[in-house]
RNA sequence: CGCGGGGUGGAGCAGUCAGGUAGCUCGUCGGGCUCAUAACCCGAAGGUUGCAGGUUCAAAUCCUGCCCCCGCAACCA
């Protein structure tokens, strides 16, 4: 047994009724970053996930497809454990719903409630559809029909167990009061308070209409429901009620539950309720996050905007979507996943600031010095500034990981990334080097050792950019012994350190920029009836009739062609991405349709000022010009 | 009158609880540097803080009303 302080964090298990998506991959990758910035600090961490795989939909799924529930759940669970992979996710435990560890807790945990009296046989009544084999409240009914299959419901009343979770409303709302750290971030526990307040009912907590759960002890044709199924998982991977409970005696009660802002009030209400009845601890916290919508629209299967971080960590790398996920938005507000946010983000950040921090530091290292690391000499006000920028940046990480406030702790380690790049300004060192100053050594100290600070911290947070900064800088110490403590402390760096100055770390993400630009035309938005627009917001657009009277291909760029347009006012220049589809010279002459008040842009270093309209096929297969029927002087206004 | 969150320079956000020069990141423009991944550093422009009233010497911040956007509405993860 160590003395050492324990923690202990979950996400949900993830119900498998489809592929994982960036939600899954959110709560998992902020509880991972909170797992190793633990462990770095010197915990004994605890990090447990895993799957919920009962109930009717799963059960229907399967069926869909012609396997066994079993073998359905199989191949799901792959998936997510492959995820996980994908994205460094350091978890000690999965747990499934499947699992005969896991059904045991849960039977035993009904069992002690119906003995006690928490769970008692009653009657549950509702609008049922019997197709669907689904209840329906009756305010999703659509004008007294099933909302799934449109056929008429009935009114049914079947026996059903109950978890007497009105008793508990007190109990909860003292519990509330006296931990206001409880539900994180505030505003939800205002929200779940109110609800609370508002009165709990009872809760029906097992079924009859399906048989894929955990079976009700002694009730043929009952199963558990499958909430308290899943929520009963914290404890049973921890082998509670076992012959076994070391874990469950080391971990319980958890530090904290990361779940989604969509299921707080399982985890704040439900959760707690059992667990009070079962005379058992309550979680340290529950922090509720937000949700991502993707490019501004609620991600959604028939939308057909579901995002694989899978595929964009195997694209980019999961240094930059764990980055990306983490800085952009405070955790427990709604984000946005936007391909451009995510790209100007990690150049910004990852390629620009730290990446060729790195680089221009080693390439001095070597020109200069011929890749020693010298030691330093005194420190001058300069060389002050950037170890306080360190370490005071890396003091303020834990605050912030203790609040969950993961951008915040980046911003604090970017702190000490930034204030390199100005000291490099500064100190300037390609000059010190040619009045051959004895300066220089401690400058090309200080970057190193900002950088070997600014590697230990993003250990938690980059599952391989802090190991390639290590090795280029040629440090021999393990950078898993590393600690917290140890990126606090300035001068750590072995003097006479030789580095092995290597490729950038971290290649600015370069896409071709030349699509975007001519195909978001609002032409296509106009067949989307959801996207309805008033004729003011049409008036805003500026279509003029315009003469190509030279054209030329883009060095560098295969799709784009720079033309000059006269627009009788007087002359533009547009790039346009349609080489592929038009030569140069059978362009000069054209009657063309142009957006002339569409802001500048720069393509490929050139400016365009304005836009040209064309008719594409989706695939790009054929694209061709607007033009105007018969002649028409240049300048002319469309509407 | 269901509950909650939000409306701040071109974009995304902070500031609102404890009224007092409206701050940050990105973008734009100008300059600098040459060690570096067209990067990095410095500077500038740009906001009547959703609308209308009110309290106050003073309101993004407090009060009243209104408009708009987004979640949730319990046994469906």
């Amino acid at each position: 047994m160590s003395g050492r302080p324990t923690y202990y964090v979950t996400t949900p298990i993830y119900y498998v009724n489809g592929e994982p998506h960036i939600g899954h991959a959110y709560t998992t990758i902020a509880a991972d970053v909170l797992a190793r910035f633990k462990r770095l600090e010197g915990c004994d961490v605890y990090f447990l996930t895993g799957t919920d795989e009962h109930g009717q939909k799963i059960a229907r799924m399967a069926e869909s497809q012609g396997k066994t529930p079993q073998e359905y759940v199989d191949g799901i669970v792959s998936s997510f454990k492959e995820m996980w992979q994908k994205l460094s996710i350091s978890y000690d435990d999965f747990i499934r719903t499947t699992e005969e560890r896991h059904k045991k807790v849960v039977q035993e945990v009904f069992q002690r409630l119906m003995e006690q009296g928490d769970i008692y046989l009653g009657n549950y009544e509702g609008w049922y559809c019997t197709p669907c084999e689904s209840f329906w409240p009756e305010g999703q009914l659509n004008e007294g029909m099933c909302p799934d299959c449109n056929r008429p419901v009935e009114w049914v009343r079947e026996e059903s167990y109950f978890f007497r979770l009105s008793k508990y409303q007190q109990p909860l709302l003292d519990f509330f009061a006296e931990n206001p750290e409880f539900l994180q971030p505030e505003s939800r526990r205002h929200e779940m308070l109110n609800f609370i307040k508002s009165g709990l009912e009872d809760l029906c907590v097992s079924r009859t209409t399906f048989t894929w759960g955990v079976p009700v002890p002694k009730a043929p044709g009952h199963v558990v429901y499958v909430w308290l199924d899943a929520l009963i998982n914290y404890i049973s991977a921890l082998g509670v009620f076992s012959s076994d409970q070391e874990l469950y005696e080391k971990f319980w009660p958890c530090d904290v539950h990361l779940v989604g802002k969509e299921i707080v009030r399982f985890h704040t209400v439900i959760w707690p309720a059992v667990l009070m009845a079962l005379g058992l601890p309550l979680p340290k916290k529950v922090f509720g996050h937000g949700w991502w919508t993707v490019e501004g629209e609620k991600m959604s299967k028939s939308r057909g905007n579901v995002i694989d971080p899978g595929e964009i960590a195997a694209k980019y790398s999961a240094d930059a979507v764990r980055y990306f996920l983490l800085r952009e938005v405070p955790f427990g507000a709604d984000g946005d996943f936007s391909h451009s946010a995510f790209v100007a983000r990690v150049n910004s950040e990852l390629a620009n600031d730290l990446g060729n921090l790195l680089n221009r530091a080693t390439a001095m290292i070597n020109k200069f010095q011929k890749g020693m690391v010298l030691p330093p000499a005194e420190p001058t006000e300069h060389d002050e500034y950037l170890k306080t920028e360190c370490i005071e940046g890396a003091k303020a990480v834990k605050a912030a990981m203790d609040k969950l406030a993961f951008h915040q702790a980046l911003e604090q380690i970017w702190r000490g990334i930034d204030a390199a790049n100005k000291y490099i300004e500064n100190t300037a060192p390609w000059s010190l080097a040619k009045e051959g100053s004895g300066k220089l050594s401690t400058v090309l100290y200080n970057l190193a050792e900002s950088l070997r600070i600014a590697a230990v911290l993003l250990v938690p947070f980059l599952p391989t950019l802090p190991g390639k900064i290590w090795e280029q800088l040629g440090l021999t110490i393990p950078l898993e012994e590393q600690t917290y403590k140890d990126a606090c402390t300035w001068g750590l760096f072995p003097a006479e350190t030789k580095i092995n100055r290597g490729e950038p770390i971290f290649p600015r993400i370069e896409e071709e920029e030349d699509e975007t630009e001519v195909d978001a035309a609002p032409i296509e938005e106009a067949k989307l009836p959801e996207n309805l627009i008033s004729i003011e917001d049409f008036a805003k657009v500026d279509l003029r009739v315009g003469q190509i009277v030279a054209a030329e291909k883009v060095e560098g760029a295969d799709r784009l062609l720079c033309l000059k347009v006269d627009l009788g006012s007087g002359q533009r220049q547009i790039v346009a991405g349609i080489a592929k589809y038009y030569k140069p010279e059978e362009l000069v002459g054209k009657l063309v349709v142009v957006v002339a008040n569409l802001k500048p842009a720069k393509l490929r270093g050139i400016v365009s000022e304005g836009m040209l309209l064309a008719a594409s096929t989706d695939n790009k297969k054929q694209l061709t010009l607007l033009t105007v029927d018969s002649s028409m002087p240049a300048g002319s206004k469309i509407s």
